[in-house]
RNA sequence: UCCUCGAUAGCUCAAUGGUAGAGCACUCGGCUGUUAACCGAGUUGUUGUAGGUUCGAGCCCUACUCGGGGAG
């Protein structure tokens, strides 16, 4: 299922078969939260900017338009056309995001539902039927996602409480594969090491759960207000814990130099908000640093976002075009915007497959990095 | 011609006679398993003109200019 192919350092370059399709990595998943990338991607697009994995999350469609309805209509693949592999969040995050919405007990999180206030609990269990009904290609595990700046005897407390979580939803998960009407018998589950900081709970935590023999394993819990040196410190420390023989995959991470670092340190699949947060919000990511189209500089710049890209906004729009779209709200400059940065991610991850192919990661990395320092003078 | 209402930031409008503000626009910044087409910061004024009253006027008085509405 999970076969590397070569090995440079700590970092991989693998592939992960899977009954939607195989994997290359490593591998930048697109995140579409609601069963949509925002920023009116489709995805009949998807497959112009090199998407490999989409992500959905089981919070988000639990609430709206409800898992009971994408079972009824045969899944999230066939609901939003997408017969690629999908990977569900569990809801673990909105225990951290919607801090202000949730309790936390031993049986699971109770929410007041962002959008009408609605009860809902979700537990281990519930967040696994929900992952089973969307019928996604691997459902992740229902975790604590704890605040980087939590104290040492609350993330204790948390990571106990995520591994009791973790074995119920193992449980759950296999029960549900065997059930005769399961829409996806091979659904596949990623276990979540937490610990925020302090990496011996981080380690302990992924020495008991790597016993769980799950399909990958991700770190969760960092890029919540950590720095950059800590969060790669705690990758150094944690990464050579977790199972050789599955995935690893770094939760809601990162920036373009972000995922290089991960890379280096062994990380097979990254997701992150920021290419379509960004890209609606204007903020373009070049080989040359990041670009802000709103500023007024760009007025008159008959550049596409970057020359020579081969997105579909870089191959026939200006900056000054795009950037009017954008300060008139036309919804064509975000989607111009997200396509680019997507296309940007997804060609930085096919760069560095090829680099790992070829053994010069290293020198690879160092000159992306060094680009991106350049002109533009932030680094993305 | 008369009556009446109005004139304050680029725009639309606030402001007991006591330090002129807001929204939008504009400029810039932030965003890491999406409560986020969002959030934050900043710039902008001879308060239509000229006088007067007052310790003090965007506000009260007079004239004028411009505009809306009405009457003839």
């Amino acid at each position: 299922m999970y076969r590397i192919l070569r090995q440079e350092g700590r970092a991989k370059r693998a592939e992960f078969k899977t009954v939607h399709g195989t994997i290359q990595t490593p591998v930048f998943m697109n995140v579409g939260t609601v069963g949509a990338i925002k920023g009116a991607v489709a995805t009949s697009d998807l497959e112009e900017i090199k998407t490999q994995v989409e992500l959905s999350n089981t919070y988000h469609l639990h609430v709206r338009p409800g898992d009971g309805v994408i079972r009824q209509l045969g899944g999230l693949h066939k609901f939003m056309s997408w017969d690629k592999p999908i990977l569900t969040d569990s809801g673990g995050f909105q225990v951290f995001s919607l801090a202000g919405l949730r309790k936390i007990r031993e049986e699971g999180v109770f929410f007041n539902s962002h959008v009408d206030g609605r009860r809902i609990f979700m537990g281990p269990e519930e967040s696994m039927q929900i992952q089973s009904n969307l019928a996604s290609t691997i459902a992740m595990a229902f975790d604590e996602c704890a605040p980087s700046k939590a104290d040492r005897g609350y993330v204790q407390a948390s990571v106990e409480r995520t591994y009791r979580w973790l074995v119920r939803c193992k449980k759950e998960m296999e029960r549900l594969n065997n059930l005769e009407d399961t829409l996806n018998p091979h659904q596949l589950l990623f276990g979540i090491n937490q610990g925020a900081v302090y990496s011996d709970i981080r380690i302990e935590h992924a020495r008991r759960i790597s016993e769980l023999e799950l399909d990958g394993y991700a770190v969760g819990g960092l890029a919540v207000g950590e720095t950059h040196e800590e969060m790669y410190h705690i990758l150094d420390e944690v990464v050579p814990f977790l199972p050789k023989d599955r995935p690893t995959y770094l939760m809601g991470v990162g920036t373009p130099a972000n995922i290089l670092e991960g890379v280096e340190r062994g990380v097979d699949f990254f997701d992150c908000v920021y290419p379509t947060r960004n890209g609606r919000h204007g903020h373009l990511y070049t080989n040359q640093g990041k670009i802000n189209l709103f500023n007024a500089k760009y007025e008159l710049d008959e550049r596409p976002i970057e020359e020579g890209c081969g997105c579909p906004a870089c191959r026939r729009y200006s900056r000054a075009y795009i950037r009017h779209l954008l300060k008139a709200k036309e919804m064509l400059g975000m989607r111009l915007c997200v396509l680019h940065n997507l296309y940007f991610y997804n060609t930085m991850m096919e760069e560095i497959r090829d680099a790992l192919d070829k053994g010069c990661f290293g020198t690879y990395k160092r000159q992306k990095l060094e680009g991106m320092r350049g002109e533009n003078g932030i680094m993305p």
